[in-house]
DNA sequence: GCCCTGTCATACCTGCCAGGTATCACCGCG
DNA sequence: CGCGGTGATACCTGGCAGGTATGACAGGGC
């Protein structure tokens, strides 16, 4: 039983996102036969069925949806340790432990905090580079675990800090943000019940790790779109306290009761030994 | 850029651990010279210095130590999606997310909350087999890590949850364990200071992660040992209080005021999703 | 019923690269 | 100054990853 290779792994994964032999060959840059056969072995060596081959396409079975998940993991892993190794590696002393950190942080949210941390840390004696890496809603997750970035900037509820470890920055209530002459904008607080029923006014929808919850409010890319939905009377939004700064003079912000508060966490990989990071780290904590 | 093999992870892992070419090539069961070629291919191909070949032995440069750990991490990571996956397909249905789980425990811990959780859990419709895997005493996270069980029980301050997800399950103080006839036996209670520095009867040392730290008292390797090296009047233990139940009359407990509290957790990998190991989790949380 | 199309599997070949053996270059040491 | 022990180099070879051609089989249009 020798361990499986990375390459089965990412063969495997392939398949199983297309769910056809034909296109991920194409995806993976090879014929459509020695991915077969590929994954034939792959299925020899571990013993087990991973996949339904019906006439028509290709089902995953239940040991499949296990190496989907565990292999997509695994493949993180690795990728994680050849950039932070190439990092770790780059153009400063061979031993030292200090180099450039890459924080993740959410393109669209307020860089007060940023701000007050970076500068904080870059006073602190021996602090590293620091590098900021804005993203998506949700990709902060992802580029910790594929080590294209080592410590980030997250916020629940909506990202999840689970499999890193973490320390709670600043919590804030969140606000609806209306367009400034609608009836409702004039109240002094809302409960989220009342905002999501507002006739001719649908909830505007967030991606969540790339998808839509259904629903029938527009889809947000980004910020400026949402802005100016909301201006246009189109939408109406549920953000964090501090995205009062962005707002427009066509926006009205109302106190929420009942949703959730956003905590700002600082998150990095759970078994980090850099102290670089842990500088940053200590910094982040006492702001 | 092609992503780094699984392979030449196993070999610079063998090295980095040995820190000698010819050993490492041997517990490799290889030759020497194509373990070298391979290192200096991947160091080629990350484009940084893992290694410092002295001409007396080698040394890790700081890119080499984060290569071996983020290394030990992803090959751990494959490791454990192997076993899962074989462990998701072995003799049940194909598709179906019942199946085994495997439930590391210390092997020296009371087992009458193991026993409670397992006699509730199995009256729970639905429920899986448990496999239970007795382990030492920091092994669980090793062994949730590399896919050799799926959920573990884990007790802090001993073991780390980082990197997992976690639910707490019981707290308890922790008590000093001294000899029956011992002066300090007839106490109520203790400090942790007291105990540490009884005279001639030097605390025990428990390994942490295989090795022992510095000290003056004996080593401990099981549970039976202690209990031996106590009645003796060889040393002096601190242990939580569920330990009460496999002293000998030859021991006294005495409580310590001052120790941190155990907290027993049941633990897992932050992004399991079978259906089995939330159920057990739900069973744990209602005890 | 037919053929056509789209699917994955099989058969067979080939070039590359992982790994082996033999040897070198270098250093420390008696 | 040879000797033992280190890692590096040179060269060869077999296995296997990958390519091409083709088969087996099912569904759908006519």
């Amino acid at each position: 039983m020798d361990t499986l290779e990375n390459r089965e792994l990412r063969y495997f994964v392939a398949v199983a996102e297309e769910l056809h032999f034909g296109r991920a060959a194409e995806r993976l840059g090879m014929a459509q036969p020695p991915l077969s056969r590929a994954i034939q072995q792959l299925e020899r060596r571990l013993g087990v069925c991973l996949l339904e081959r019906n006439r028509r396409g290709v089902r995953l079975t239940g040991a499949g949806e296990v190496l989907l998940h565990e292999g997509r993991a695994a493949l993180d892993a690795t990728a994680a340790a050849a950039r932070r190794t190439r990092r770790a590696g780059g153009v400063d002393s061979p031993a030292g432990p200090r180099g450039r950190l890459v924080l993740a942080v959410k393109a669209a949210a307020s860089h007060e905090l940023l701000r007050k941390l970076l500068d904080a840390y870059a006073a602190e004696p021996d602090s590293a580079e620091i590098e900021v890496l804005p993203g998506g809603i949700c990709e902060q997750e992802e580029q910790l675990r594929d080590g294209r970035a080592d410590v980030a900037l997250m916020y629940t509820p909506w990202n999840s800090l689970a499999g890193f470890d973490s320390e709670a920055l600043t919590t804030e209530g969140q606000v609806a943000v209306l367009p400034a002459g609608h009836p409702l904008a004039a109240r002094d607080t809302l409960s989220l019940a009342e905002v999501r029923d507002i006739p001719d006014l649908p909830l505007a929808r967030w991606p969540t790790h790339g998808t839509y919850a259904p629903g029938p409010g527009p889809e947000i890319h980004n910020q400026t779109q949402l802005a100016q939905l909301i201006a246009l009377g189109r939408t109406v939004a549920v953000v964090p306290d501090s995205a009062r700064s962005w707002l427009w003079a066509e926006h009205t912000a109302v106190p929420l009761t009942d949703a959730p508060p956003v905590v700002t966490h600082i998150a990095w990989p759970a078994h980090s030994r850099s102290l670089a990071l842990a500088g940053l780290i200590r910094t982040a904590a006492r702001l």
